[in-house]
DNA sequence: GTCCACCTCGGACATTCCGTCCAATTCGTC
DNA sequence: GACGAATTGGACGGAATGTCCGAGGTGGAC
């Protein structure tokens, strides 16, 4: 009856599932199928058998060692999760499932947001006006949408390259020195194109 | 021998300083003479009897209640304070005195990073990518060096503006588009000054 | 007071960047 | 395969950037 997968790693996620509790839940996928084998602590009321959003894993693919992330998941509920995965292989060596850890920050984020809030003085910040590399910063949600709509740069949609540059733009991106170049780069389109995409933003800006 | 504003007002003092040591002095100082009369729970090595940074005081004139701050305040080894200062009066209504709370951010600093970096994923913020209105902050940055060194803008030293013109530097603001005539005209100096004096800095900046 | 070294300023200038336009080409759809 | 829409490279005018210089100004030494 029990899949002889989750034999073999149950102990490994409800060991971490009790180390982490109960502020990550650890979700056990099967490779093939995208299917969830198990799950131990769950957070987003997924059950055993369900459809798992994993598609996207795939598409990730840093060159190697088989552990991806941490990267960021949002909850619907507004919930920020830190997510790793690994792809757990079998004696011959194939992918045979993938183990997700997830770990609520919303409780970190909070204490952290009191400590510092804490005798703050009225002005916040000390330093860091404006993001040094911001270069790095584009390309970075860039690649976070690319990632969410699992379709890698080259080929969005138009639509997309609207959504993303209406975020940039209300990011402000565009009042940096040389941001036009990049961000067209980054969108994989020519300069005039992207000059075109954001008047036609500008003209009608969607909710 | 003890000057009865310390007979008066010593329970207070005490009192706070013991409340938040260690991360906490207190000061008392005397309004007319500029000298520390007491301190409890010393942080920045100042005895009893030295002469007071309370010049500044004066300068800022919140209108009215007698209460300054929270200001930040930084000591010579880097560590951060949240300042209040209260304005105390004798029976007459006189300012006798002025008492200084200097709380030390640091060590809540030090917990808020490690927890905001616990799990936290490759990529931090949210949003929020670049200051709106820079120019605002500009102004901002340059108006706190003003009253910190009690000078007007249009009599800052070369050296103020050298300074001034590093710790925006540091921050980014000249990777803004049309920031120079922006900082140039917040200096109060010239397009091409603030050229000559930001070539002088990149050339050999000051430790 | 005079001199001199050092700044600052306004303006001229070459350079780079910005934003727009267009004709040619590619893409997607039927 | 034909058609309309989108994209592209390139060209262009105008704006912003960064450099340079000569004409004053300022302050200190003597």
């Amino acid at each position: 009856m029990t899949d002889p997968r989750v034999r073999r790693w149950s102990p490994v996620g409800a060991a971490i599932a009790r180390l982490l509790a109960p502020h990550a839940e650890v979700v056990l996928h099967d490779a093939a199928t995208d299917r969830v084998l198990a799950v131990w602590n769950p957070l987003s009321r997924r059950a055993t058998g369900d459809p798992s959003m994993l598609g996207e894993l795939k598409r990730l693919d840093p060159a190697g060692d088989d552990v991806y992330g941490p990267y960021e998941k949002l909850l619907s509920d507004g919930r920020r999760l830190s997510s790793v995965s690994a792809v757990l292989r079998d004696d011959d060596g194939e992918p045979s499932a993938v183990l997700c850890v997830n770990l609520d920050r919303t409780p970190l984020e909070q204490a952290a947001a009191l400590l510092a809030a804490f005798a703050a003085p009225t002005a916040p910040r000390p330093e860091a006006l404006f993001e040094q590399d911001w270069a790095e910063r584009v390309h970075q949600i860039v690649g976070a949408y690319v990632r969410e709509h699992g379709r890698p740069a080259e080929r969005l949609t138009r639509d997309d390259r609207l959504a993303l540059l209406a975020e940039l733009d209300a990011a402000g991106v565009f009042a940096v020195r040389r941001a036009v170049p990049v961000v067209a780069g980054a969108l994989k389109i020519s300069r005039s194109t992207l000059y075109a995409l954001l008047a036609e933003h500008r003209r009608s800006p969607r909710p």
